[in-house]
DNA sequence: GTCTATAGCCAGATAGAC
DNA sequence: GTCTATCTGGCTATAGAC
């Protein structure tokens, strides 16, 4: 094994890292668990980490990162407002179905956890919801949509693509669904809601 | 103070634990915390509830058990459909307006402990969608609305009402609102979510 | 850079007095 | 039924050999 600081074995550790801490949550995560499925012991993860919160920053920034472009492409892009809809449903589903548990993870340790996580909601990384803000208000203007408020609609836009991945477990026990079912369910989603935006969008 | 075994106090030690399991989830709550709350100590809540996890349990059961009715309204009522979904909106986000921790408690615990969160699934607790469905069906038959599965209308029902809550802080933190702005998005919703559904759903 | 061994702490749980 | 004191285990973190 090589002796500079090996890069190999950070990136291993942090890919580990993500998934034990996507799974569990932070409070549930245990360091020795990120170790052996690291296939590494507990000390090496102090040495390259320092400590679990260290870490546990290092996943969330990158578990953000991947999270938060997806968000900016429909905020920032200068598409028109039904085309970027379109895309945005078919490429956050797609997404989202190949990372399980990112949403949730994302959700949770907001939710537990505001003060740091509104760190990152202020800094470079945070989707600008001012284009697509403009965008909706002059659909309005136009005539072209029904009277709502921007907020309204994106609340509305991410509610639709981003619940089922946050309440994943309740909702294949209301709807009583098997995970096959919930994935072709979600692929139906990529048409259908923007269809039913539009719809609801009706003047 | 009462030699019996005292109701009062199992009760004020539920309804804390009840606080603090909620804020914090399972794996982050602390029995201390409970007893410091509850302004007795942590010997008390085992002679009460001899450990955490059957804590825990009893505190999931009670707030799934507040939670569920609300679902069981939409689900078998015989109401019209678009009557029931009305009330459903108004009642629902009434109600967690004034229980801001519940639906993201329900949420993370069922996906970070699905064996455990099921076996409430699966028992009277469970909201039955067959009376609704059937209803969606009859619509969809009868062509007062459009050709969609019972249960794509419901997910977009719930994803509709229930994700900013149990996103609170991401949806805070992206679209830029503070706690008060939150809370008239929400009351506007009241209405504002049954009119869009039934406009996506004009034929 | 990676390991083993262990320190040190914290939280859940119990014993036993009142 | 309620308290104080304490045990025990588990988990983060570090020391130190290789």
């Amino acid at each position: 094994m090589s002796k500079e600081k090996n890069q190999q074995t950070e990136e291993r550790i942090l890919e580990t890292a993500i998934e034990v801490f996507q799974e569990r949550g932070m409070a549930a995560t245990r360091m020795q668990e990120i170790a052996d499925r690291a296939g590494i012991n507990k000390a090496l993860l102090h040495y390259y980490f320092r400590n679990k919160q260290l870490l546990f920053e290092a996943v969330f920034s990158k578990c953000f990162m991947q999270f938060a472009p997806k968000v900016s492409n429909i905020f920032q892009s200068e598409e028109p407002l039904f085309d970027k809809l379109n895309s945005f449903a078919e490429e956050y589903i797609t997404y989202m179905l190949n990372n399980r548990f990112l949403v949730p993870f994302i959700v949770q340790e907001m939710n537990s956890n505001s003060e740091f996580a509104f760190r990152f909601l202020e800094n470079t990384y945070r989707p600008d919801p001012t284009v697509i803000s403009s965008q909706i208000k002059a659909e309005v203007e136009a005539g072209n949509i029904i009277p709502i408020h921007p907020k309204q609609l994106l609340l509305t836009i991410f509610s639709l693509v981003a619940f089922p991945f946050a309440a994943q477990v309740l909702i294949k026990g209301l709807l009583k669904m098997d995970d096959e079912e919930f994935i072709t369910l979600m692929n139906e989603r990529k048409k259908l809601i923007p269809e039913m935006i539009k719809n609801a969008l009706k003047p």
